[in-house]
DNA sequence: ATCCTAATTGATAATGATTTTCAATTAACA
DNA sequence: TGTTAATTGAAAATCATTATCAATTAGGAT
């Protein structure tokens, strides 16, 4: 709980920093940012701030989100489909378990990849920056449905 | 060298199996698929096939991805901007490192996931399937052009 | 508190990746 | 060889995201 209020003042610190402005919308958008657990899309931010920001435009999601992006405070997870999720209470690299049937991504708590990650630099010769780990499979909710 | 022939013999016999029909276009989608080892967008599949079909058209390449991926004989992968990376050479989950900068992809060689996708499955009682690990960073190529 | 200005917003058009539609073509079976 | 359902090509449509532009406003200066 006491996390997201730092996420909150972390990301609102870092839009200072860089001369940002500070509107009721993108107060807004970081809230729900540093608050979410879940992952969510473009689609489910915009449809929650509705309810306190009624006219507020899918652009401005948009044009927020990729803000803060830019100054590395939100991790955006891409999928085949062409939809885009977004983390922006835990914004650095970390595994993900993701239903196949509801799209929920919940975050299991995995050692570390480092050693892999120092293993893949060494023989590939690439300079290594980040990594993505996603495990995807079916939720105990959704197993029970299938019942 | 040998393998592609018989990826591509794996995926012409799925398509048969399937009912389906074995058009010129679809032949040559398939081998550049099965002897692909980069990864490549729908854009490069289409580049490569306007070589040899100048009139194929562009619904025909992604038609028949979608087809050869419902089969379960090409592995995709979804990034943030949106783009797709296809892999009929080895469609079954393994890790890739992807160059940010040139978007080269190469399958570094390393040890299984079971161990670590059965720590997952017991820890949050998902029923998993498969997953997805990638390491974003630098070719080498790309940093000596830093110089 | 007021003024000013550049950032930001809202609405909408545009873009790019992908999918759908439909008439024409054709793979492959009889 | 004939037939037919699958497939293709071309273009329109869809969807997620970005760009444009007039209007609005956050916040710094006074």
């Amino acid at each position: 709980m006491e996390d997201h209020k730092k996420r909150f003042d972390i990301i609102i610190r870092k839009l200072k920093d860089h001369g940002h402005k500070l509107t009721p919308q993108r107060l807004a958008i970081v809230t729900i940012l540093a608050r979410s657990e879940g992952h969510p899309s473009v689609e489910d931010i915009f449809h929650q701030i509705k309810k306190k920001f009624p006219t507020m435009s899918l652009a401005t999601v948009y044009r927020n989100i990729v803000l803060i992006k830019s100054l590395g405070e939100v991790l955006e997870l891409g999928f085949p489909d062409g939809s885009n999720r977004y983390d922006g209470n835990n914004p650095t690299p970390h595994p993900h378990v993701i239903c196949i049937k509801c799209k929920k991504i919940v975050d299991p708590d995995l050692d570390s990849l480092d050693e892999i990650q120092k293993e893949v630099a060494s023989e590939t010769n690439f300079t290594i920056l980040n990594h993505r780990l996603d495990f995807f499979g079916i939720c105990s909710d959704c197993m029970a449905e299938k019942v």
